[in-house]
DNA sequence: AAATAATCGAGACGGTACGTCAGGTCTTAAA
DNA sequence: TTTAAGACCTGACGTACCGTCTCGATTATTT
């Protein structure tokens, strides 16, 4: 994937590494996306510019690396009802958004993915995948029970909650409050259901 | 209510503004937001850097008036049924959504107005307010109806809507058939109606 | 000369000309000539940039009406011997170019004059020639006492004495003691005289 | 002395330098230093604006150097007279001052020189310095052979005679003829001897 | 051991845009 | 016709980042 790992030479330090992800983190923390430069992640990170652009193609996907580290390692909600797993995925689509750095780069970082042709694919892949993989189960157990049809569209309907969500927490900065993911689920749960 | 209409002086020349607007929007629209430099917005539209910092603060509030000059002064759908009015006025927003100058601007648009806390206090009154204002008399006549709750979120629901509309036609750029806005408005009025 | 007296129309306000020299006689000793602009000096003089360039064709004119309006009207001294003579000549131009305004005008001033064609014309003409008028009618009443040649170069020595106060005031910005007056004036007596 | 000539880093092209410095005696000449620019500079010497600004603190420090490299490294003159001697000085002060660059940067660069009180301090310093050293030698020669008192004021002479070229050569712009150096070599000589 | 090669921190490099300011001209309404 | 006000175009300012490059030095693998 990445250029060429080429066991010839030096080899990368593993603590560059970390060090530059984690004052991208911090720099986009404290002040915003747009302020963060590569110069100042590095000045920072106590490394070399080229360090950083040896291993990232720019500032979208460094901050993007450092930012979304989550993994979301959490299972599956299985419930027994979709509006239950809904509202779990939901809150969970909070959580993420809500990270003080999360949500001082997403509205810059998705314009930026969106600028660029090469990440703008990449925003289906890398920044949504992971809940619709999620969801897909969540529809597929509620498809089981007789919830919702088999053929419910799922990337419609994860652009709708993931658009939702952003509305609210990136851009309007709204009280992000504990009921916001259990009425949205509780909408959709009921827009998407056969009866 | 403006700083001050102040009839001294020579009076600014409406040809200025009008240029400045148009090339911002082609500018926009050829070379992306990004790409967009208030200089050479000045420089095609003849006119002296000045000029256009003595009319906008910066670039989003330029490009915000050069690109969403609707006005959107279409009657608010009434077609009897709140599924029939979100469809229209979904498909109101798509329209507007899809304009070349308005998908090539308004993903760096919102995350440099979400990124000044002056405007960010402006999304919800210059982007959302018209299409709010139309929903409310949607949902009011909905409400007389007896198909939703007259306390239905209006806000809630109109982030949603323009979020998944922002997240279909800004970011990921797909083909926004037509029959986006129908079955959007299909899933959130069935997701909000009393039964 | 001028463009035309044009008793026509509204007469020119008399005490705009004196506000805009004051103003402008204030801005240099303040703020230093090349600090100094003229949309600075109209509107410390209440007054429209029009109303400047009206009367004045640039910075360095204005300038320099504002700064040397002393006219200079002491009597051509007359001691009996050049060495005193020149002595007193020289301290009017020490103290002359020691005022705060001159001092902070001068080098700036000399420099636009000689940068535009029509101006360098005037350093000779407005500049000296007060000076040399005087110096003349000392020249003369020392060739009649015999102290001097006749044919002594007036210009040569005018520029000499001139230049050697306005590097040490002007430029160098060294104490002007009451000595350099008397110094200056020897040293060039003695380098002129017959014997 | 300066800053640190750190070996760390990517070292400063000396063909840089060497394009800045020459672009900027060729622009002085053919525009004047008024209008010269270090955008300008920058741009003809093929090489970024901070490249310029990396080095040199402002154009008068530029200019300074790129007009001002003579080192005049010719030796100091002994005629056996103070009068030849003076006028040997006097005739290289006039080539220097007369050289195209210099008369057309002269008193620009004196002005922006005495307008900061940093660069005012060098003046003397790096200006006048050159001169002095030769001058002094001539005095102290001219003093053993009984000519002139030892306590000559060096200082007053230099600033006279700097002054006079000036004020001839950079101010007037007057025929710089050969009798030029000649004359105030002889007028400053018969001035300061002790007979 | 010697040669080769990639990485490291540092910082120079040519560009481009920023937002401000001055110059000098012009266009208003009022006097 | 002048006045005060201020808009207008031009162009320079000095700073900041961009992404690339060039150093000397370091750290591996390959001969």
């Amino acid at each position: 994937m990445s250029s060429s790992p080429s066991s010839r030479g030096r080899p990368r330090d593993p603590r560059s590494h970390q060090a530059i992800v984690g004052a991208a983190a911090e720099l986009v923390t404290e002040v915003g996306y747009a302020a963060t430069s590569i110069g100042a992640v590095a000045a920072r990170a106590g490394v070399g510019k080229d360090t950083v652009y040896r291993r990232w193609r720019g500032k979208p996907e460094l901050v993007f690396e450092a930012v979304f580290t989550t993994t979301d390692q959490a299972p599956v909600p299985d419930t027994g009802t979709l509006t239950g797993d809904l509202t779990v995925l939901m809150q969970g689509l909070v959580d993420e958004f809500q990270t003080p750095a999360a949500a001082a780069a997403l509205p810059g970082l998705l314009a930026d993915f969106a600028a660029d042709p090469v990440l703008k694919e990449r925003i289906r892949g890398d920044f949504l995948a992971p809940s619709k993989e999620r969801l897909l189960i969540v529809f597929e157990r509620a498809a089981a029970r007789g919830e919702i049809a088999a053929d419910t569209p799922v990337d419609l309907v994860l652009d709708t909650l993931a658009g939702a969500v952003f509305f609210h927490v990136g851009l309007v900065g709204e009280h992000p409050g504990p009921q916001l993911a259990r009425r949205l689920a509780a909408v959709m749960a009921k827009g998407i259901e056969v009866r």
